[in-house]
DNA sequence: CTGAAAGCGCTTACAG
DNA sequence: CTGAAAGCGCTTACAG
């Protein structure tokens, strides 16, 4: 039926009232008598008013819309990230705009003109591994690892990995093996920091899957390593335990009776796999909360301050440890399920 | 610095010509004579134009931003969704805001009227089972199953379970199991609808995971039908086939040797599990395109027409088997990897 | 407390 | 082929 909306000057019209007024009453200035505004307001919602968005963004040269700058929409933690800052944008009423960097440092940079583009009053970047992003000309908040130069917000991955290296030691484990990928990504060395921090006592060796050596021959046997007496795999993304785990189980070593596996970042799979996998996962919704006031708040001070990244915060969001199944070495824990919702199967497809 | 960008009237200025001469040599609408387009062209690039897409916005009533409404950003799915909408939306020049119906059809109302505020031209929504969109007052093309009434691009369900039946026969299986999730998707029913047409010479049997006897007890358990002689168990999504890969491997039933194992949509973890598991994979970047042009085509002619649910496609895009080394009964295959992309592991943390 | 007026930066008939 | 003018729907000083 695409009725065109009514406008701020109906609603004045039928008040016999100035546009201006109208205006004021509806953005809550307070200019306005508290008994007029109650009126205007009343009218607004029985015609069922809503602004235009574009008229005021021309206007104030706002749009109330962020960008949000992904890596990689395929990464598997995508979903994790999205749907929390979308609900903290919703929340925080402003729409999101994504932008996916594919591929390149010049994508990510067109991403980020893209965005512009379109008149984002401000974005929150996930940068690509290694790279640091310049002033836009807009306020953005990046979130990355906590020794990352410019971040804004992050997970404490450090932290996460040290609640993960307790647990194994208190399991009992003594020969712990720490699976990278990247030697250079600065979230990857936190975890398997703190992971070795709390487990100085016992035996770690940490391999980097992009070493080398590595990339050469079949790469990766757990199995070998297994044989070696290691009895737990420390891996630094789920999606690696997953890797390490059917591996080990095609092998015929059984998880958790004979080894333990365990990741990061609690993918949807993590709960589904049998054993269940133990993992560390970050408070997402916490740090889209964070990233999104300190961008809003950015956004608004901007007129006075030049743009920038958003340094305000550089906050350090713990990190959780989600014990399950796979955590022998000898069975001890009989994993609790955990607390917070997993992706819904339901809706896997439809 | 935040430099106030340039605007058409000072390209207008410095050539000494009109507002409109400049707009209408930018659009290309070629009221312009060749020579002095080329200038103001020129001009623009010297001077970085970016026209501001709010005031176009407010004169054409047209913002070149649509809306993408998923059901729930959770969805493994949703990063090969968003992806490729996101992809093919920027090649067309609109920006895509997201939009995230989590949980109820009450809160996929909201985010759709919740996009309508922030002034798409148009949206791409993925309904909630069972749901139907009504009319919104501005262009919407559905991604669901061919079979939904209003749907206006799909994958073709039923033809890749065709094709992976086929398969499963090929290799010699003759009792399979087929799981489902939900008994009244449409998804799931055109799905496992192909895999038993394809094959009708073997014994199949359909179990629902939401039937009352499954939600009742311990649920489904593989190794008993594997007991009773299935060999072959194919799901209705990569992440139950998963879960029934793991459970199998837990027993000490091996796979493929013993017992194969198949699910649909290559989620990205699908390559990764050993062994890597054989799946159905949509093409989502043709359906994306498809659902693009329409939505596109719908929001260009909609002065003329009502705006309604864009029917025009109604395309069917074919499905791909990806055949990994699940393939069992007997292991006759040597499992190809997979031509296309998988989600570069690589970015899973930085 | 309320209103008249200007203007955000474009595009689009309409003239010439 | 080019230009003058109006207007999209708001908000924001500025008066009263």
């Amino acid at each position: 039926m695409q009725q065109r909306p009514p406008k701020l000057t109906e609603i004045a019209e039928r008040l016999d009232i100035s546009a201006a007024t109208v205006s004021n009453a509806l953005s809550g200035k307070g200019r306005v008598s508290a008994d007029l505004a109650k009126r205007i307001r009343e009218m607004a919602d029985e015609l069922g008013y809503v602004p235009s968005l574009s008229a005021r963004a021309l206007r104030t040269g706002l749009t109330g819309v962020i960008g949000l700058v992904l890596p990689d929409i395929g990464n598997p933690l995508f979903p994790q990230i999205a749907q929390a800052i979308e609900n903290a944008a919703t929340d925080a009423g402003l729409g999101v705009l994504i932008a996916d960097s594919r591929g390149s440092i010049k994508a990510q940079t067109e991403a980020i003109r893209h965005l512009k583009d379109h008149g984002v009053d401000g974005m929150i970047v996930v940068p690509r591994r290694g790279t640091r992003v310049g002033d836009i000309g807009c306020p953005v908040a990046m979130i990355d690892s906590p020794s990352t130069p410019g971040n804004t917000v992050s997970a404490d991955h450090w932290g996460g990995g040290f609640l993960l290296g307790e647990h194994l030691a208190a399991l009992g484990h003594r020969k712990i093996l720490l699976i990278g990928n990247h030697r250079n990504s600065i979230v990857q060395n936190d975890r398997l920091g703190g992971v070795r921090a709390a487990l100085a006592a016992a035996t770690t060796q940490t391999i980097w899957l992009d070493s080398p050596s590595m990339a050469s021959g079949d790469g990766f046997d757990a199995t070998h390593w297994y044989a070696d007496g290691y009895t737990a795999f420390v891996t630094v993304s789920d999606l690696q335990a997953l890797n390490v785990l059917t591996h080990l189980q095609n092998a015929g070593i059984g998880v958790p009776a004979m080894a333990s596996v365990s990741g990061f970042d609690d993918l949807m799979f993590a709960s589904v796999v049998t054993p269940a996998l133990t993992t560390v996962r970050m408070d997402m919704p916490a740090v889209a909360d964070i990233a999104i006031a300190a961008l809003k708040q950015a956004i608004e001070t901007r007129a006075a301050a030049d743009s920038q990244t958003v340094k305000a915060a550089r906050d350090r969001v713990p990190m959780t440890l989600v014990v399950r199944r796979s955590t022998g070495p000898t069975q001890q824990e009989e994993g609790k399920k955990p607390a917070f919702t997993k992706t819904s199967e339901g809706e896997l497809d439809r």
